[in-house]
DNA sequence: GCCAACGTTGGC
DNA sequence: GCCAACGTTGGC
């Protein structure tokens, strides 16, 4: 099982969408290193949803459904997407400030490349910002 | 194949 | 609104 980290603009699509909707093609990811870490997923791994530009903060997780499968908003056949589907809101979002605070979080990917919309968590970290979402 | 110019993302 | 990081494009 690997745990992961999507950004979402909320204003685009938050993780309240997500819930709406029931499950979401994660689509319009245009660059690699994001690519490739979709292609990594497996059905059953966990990400957490979180919301860039406003609210900067983690705010739910979700679950990878169905495995990269072409973009349905590509139409150069380049690009791949996932499926997910929420789990669980966070009782308490975890903030971007609290993340980057925080020395047990200091090699996550996302906080070494801030521009990675989607980036791979380890166990440990996933499991600290969940511990810090119920303090 | 290099690199300058430019565009985009995302935090501040 | 600004700027740093970084990806992409295009001239050479």
């Amino acid at each position: 099982m690997n745990y992961w980290l999507m950004k979402s603009e909320p204003d685009v699509f938050s993780y309240d969408d997500l819930v709406e909707k029931g499950k979401a093609e994660w689509d319009g990811v245009r660059n690699h290193a994001a690519q490739l870490n979709m292609k990594a997923m497996r059905k059953g791994d966990l990400a957490l949803f979180y919301h860039s530009n406003i609210g900067l903060e983690a705010v739910g997780i979700m679950e990878i459904v169905e495995e990269a499968a072409p973009d349905s908003t590509d139409e150069t056949g380049k690009w791949i997407a996932v499926h997910v589907a929420p789990r669980e809101k966070l009782a308490k979002p975890v903030t971007l400030k609290t993340i980057k605070a925080d020395p047990a979080l200091a090699g996550m990917v996302m906080i070494r490349q801030s521009r990675l919309s989607v980036s791979p968590l380890t166990e440990a970290e996933f499991r600290h910002i969940l511990s810090l979402s119920r303090a």
